[in-house]
DNA sequence: CCTATATGTTCAACATAGATGAACACCGGA
DNA sequence: TCCGGTGTTCATCTATGTTGAACATATAGG
């Protein structure tokens, strides 16, 4: 693991929306690095354009990283499919939706659209990372993982309980992976805000795994009385968006039993251009 | 300059939506490196979250990009206020307007919206770069940046010809930017496609910074007969929006003549949080 | 089903690229 | 004007990254 790199994309890292330009001295202080060197990074990173340099000689992000994430977005083969189908469901519900993949252990939010009849979701924000063991599409996700990668995760990260609802036991969680693998869909009642839920479920690509999740998310009193119609469209429109990715549905092969590793050894026939 | 971290962003500069997807032997042949040197890299910016690996051992980008550009987008102050004008811009217009920042001494276009008006304007692509001497909001950029800079640039890129009307020498280049520089704007009559113009005005911040540019697109034979009405709209706008930005008018000392290196030592104050 | 070819992976010896700290230059505030 | 802090440079040393060849693994073809 080459040194450098890693410590680059930790530098990169220390980048956020809370503090979004740094100085060589407290990047050195940050990382524990001595000056001169934090130096280098910065100005390395800043040459290749993954930093910029403002008057002041201090850096922040650079515009480089917008150009890969773009690529990175356009050749994301569900997310144009999605998109489509997540207009149509906002349409139809006046809710919001919500598109989001397991990074790291954690759910990573990529697309969210808003409807009308929506309340504003402060906690969700594209590109913002929330653990997985509370909301619908993190349960999804982590339902199609094979449990010791769940196991590990939780060792590293925990539980945190973010209302009364949250699942805080692992064998809670396991017993809700398990259910969730099994329907098909989950629910998020009032686990990572109270009066918020939501139901969510699985987008598959053409191999059969599980690349994405899609929820749909509505205030708790508008939950329970509907929440049987909500969970056919959420299904519904998972289902759809992952015929259309080539995923050849149900019954067959893919009934995977995540927990074993059962399937790792299916592979992408897709390839290279 | 690190060689490693040089390295690595070549590495993540490879993938591009033609293709998006690499193998180690793959990128060894393309950077020149042996298989093991290209197998760390690879390993290293896949345990950094940068790339990704599928499950056939090959290399895609990695969601940390996603992440770290809307970080970028989040803290670029100009982005926020420049969209809201842009959409009623677009609302009264029904055309298309492009934002752009100038990356490398190419434009990077950074925002994009289209009106119901609007013809598709293929060529620009939010994520793209192109040269900066033929579009509008190129030359805006180009002409607020001191002339060496300018001169540096034409000689690391030329002066690509896209259309019969580009500019190809620097002397009309040069005779361009100064005229754009004084007045305030810049057209692209057909300079970059055959069909379309658009009229395209410089944004500032509170240093009085050209930090990026705004142009509304029309097609030529609607260009001509409104140019006036589509020139004051948009330097109406782009002022908007630097005032927003904390631009305190023309007038005073920003009527800056790059080519002299007069306003180098203006200084960012707004800083961390 | 088994071979052949290509691709990903590992390893240990070597050389150099990067780490380091101190001294310097520079700016902004007192 | 001076002072504290910040960014920058440099020469020394060693840890780090580089390298190529051998190994494991997968894909295509006979």
């Amino acid at each position: 693991m080459l040194q450098t790199v890693r410590r680059a994309a930790q530098v990169l890292r220390l980048f956020t929306p809370e503090q979004a330009e740094w100085g060589v001295t407290e990047v050195a202080a940050a990382l524990g690095l001595p000056k001169s060197g934090a130096h280098l990074l910065l100005r390395t990173l800043a040459a290749e354009g993954l930093l910029q340099r403002t008057a002041s000689g201090r850096y922040r992000l650079g515009w480089s990283l917008f150009e890969l994430s773009q690529t990175k977005l356009e050749t994301t083969d569900f997310l144009l499919v999605a998109r489509r189908v997540m207009e149509q469901l906002v349409a139809g519900w006046g809710e919001t939706t919500h598109l989001a993949v397991l990074v790291d252990g954690q759910v990573l939010y990529v697309e969210k659209l808003q409807g009308d009849r929506a309340l504003e979701i402060v906690l969700s924000r594209v590109g913002k990372r929330l653990p997985a063991h509370c909301s619908g599409v993190g349960k999804v996700l982590l339902a199609h993982r094979p449990w010791e990668e769940v196991v590990a995760i939780v060792e590293r990260q925990g539980l945190p309980a973010l209302t009364p609802n949250t699942i805080t036991t692992i064998e809670r969680l396991r017993a809700e992976l398990e259910a969730v693998r099994h329907q098909g869909f989950a629910y998020d009642q009032e686990e990572v805000m109270v009066g918020l839920c939501c139901a969510a479920a699985p987008i598959r690509d053409e191999t059969g795994e599980v690349v994405a999740a899609m929820s749909l998310s509505v205030p708790a009193y508008r939950f329970y009385p509907y929440r049987q119609r909500l969970t056919t469209a959420i299904v519904e429109a998972a289902r759809r968006i992952s015929t259309q990715l080539g995923y050849d549905g149900e019954g067959s092969q893919w009934n995977d039993t995540a927990g074993s590793r059962s399937r790792s050894s299916a592979r992408a026939t897709s390839g290279r251009t």
